[in-house]
DNA sequence: AATAATATTTAGATAAGTCTAAAAAATAAT
DNA sequence: ATTATTTTTTAGACTTATCTAAATATTATT
């Protein structure tokens, strides 16, 4: 069993990681985490000792196997706690992450995997994030942000990369939800903000960069 | 808010005063909660500070109404999520009280109201313990147990005093689950064990007093 | 290559919660 | 009313997780 605290650490690094094999560094960790560099580098020596990293002084840190896995089976938990929230407590996508960063925490497999099996086995949290399965596996999803979308390209919103209640709030109010279908309909070079058109609600809509950089979809085909 | 620790000791404390005006002493508070009595003094200290208690050196300990009001809120978490557990995940009633002690925790009003929607505002914990509502409100049950009932009345099990998984396996394995209806028989006094016949299920069965001492009763009208 | 800037680690402190062992208070027994 | 026993509290130590401030290592700049 790990703690809590030790739990958010794997986490952590695995969203720092993930994308870069090099590992995760210190200051990053610490702003991630909204603590110090020093709180820091205690965590790693102890996560060290448990084996659940690869740490060497000044050198940065990855996630052992074990440290993967254990971050991985964290992750399951949060999302499908999410998913569990939105869809029979009613939850809206932008107030279920709190209480999920709590519920992850929660040690029984067996509650995880019956909840799992309660919800259908569902393949994405609400925010389009894949669900790990009790072993941590999951479907990577084709990449795409709506920023690297051609003109004239017919494509389906399929997740968020932020997922801060800002965002949702603001990506709902647009109407670009999951599931959404939407048409790049113009890109200016100006600032290469888009025209989206949403067929579904039948209005078009100006997206700038920064929200386009933070929208994932897949091609409809 | 308060930590982990605070709310069990609040708990423990509603617990060993409900019956008990004159206060909780550090010894049994510390055995209840397998911890050392100095343990107990240290958070009874903690506790008074915050006035949730009524505390004086060497003169046992009250819950203040604060206190009081929230001992019911964490009791009313773990045992709304105890019927969570039994009703929409099929755990048993003897496998819900650990992950229950955990889920009581989690810090959010509004998820534990829509649990409570989402069950339909139960009564009664698989136990057969209330559960209080928002406001920390309950009806009392009328305290009966198997024990007190003569010869020839015919009753329904409706909850039980003791919820260790060893009782609960026992009192399923006999039959003697909530909800059904049981007839006393016969009360022989060399032990008080008493004979009881299970009309639903067409069986007769022997409790010692120790089991009849620990189910709770209310009589048939 | 030496110096400046940045990043990381260490040293020492704090808070929560727990423990053991010793002291003090309350209660029971003579 | 002393003495003995039990209960409770205090003193001091330990663990986890955090912090600030100082020291050290790494990287960038002249
Ligand atoms: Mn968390
Ligand atoms: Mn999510
Ligand atoms: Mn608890
Ligand atoms: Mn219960």
């Amino acid at each position: 069993m790990n703690t809590l605290a030790e739990e958010n650490y794997l986490k952590a690094l695995y969203h720092l990681t993930v994308q870069a094999p090099e590992g995760a560094y210190t200051n990053d960790i610490a702003a991630y985490l909204q603590t110090k560099a020093s709180s820091v580098t205690d965590m790693l020596k102890k996560l060290s000792s448990k084996k659940l990293v690869h740490y060497k002084k000044y050198q940065g840190v990855i996630l052992s196997k074990k440290g993967k896995q254990k971050a991985l089976q964290v992750i399951r938990k949060h999302r499908l706690w999410e998913y569990f929230l939105v869809e029979k407590l009613n939850f809206r996508w932008d107030e279920v992450h709190e209480i999920a960063e709590q519920l992850e925490h929660i040690q029984s497999d067996e509650l995880i995997n019956r909840i799992d099996k309660l919800l259908g086995f569902p393949k994405y949290d609400p925010h389009g994030d894949p669900i790990p399965d009790a072993d941590g596996y999951f479907e990577e999803i084709p990449f795409l942000t709506l920023f690297a979308i051609p003109i004239g390209e017919t494509v389906t919103v399929c997740g968020v990369i932020d997922s801060s209640v800002s965002f949702l709030k603001l990506i709902e109010n647009i109407g670009l939800t999951i599931g959404t279908l939407i048409k790049v309909e113009e890109i200016f070079e100006f600032d290469h903000s888009l025209k989206i058109a949403i067929p579904s609600k039948k209005t078009k809509v100006l997206v700038s960069q920064q929200i386009s950089k933070n929208v994932l979809v897949k091609i409809k085909k």
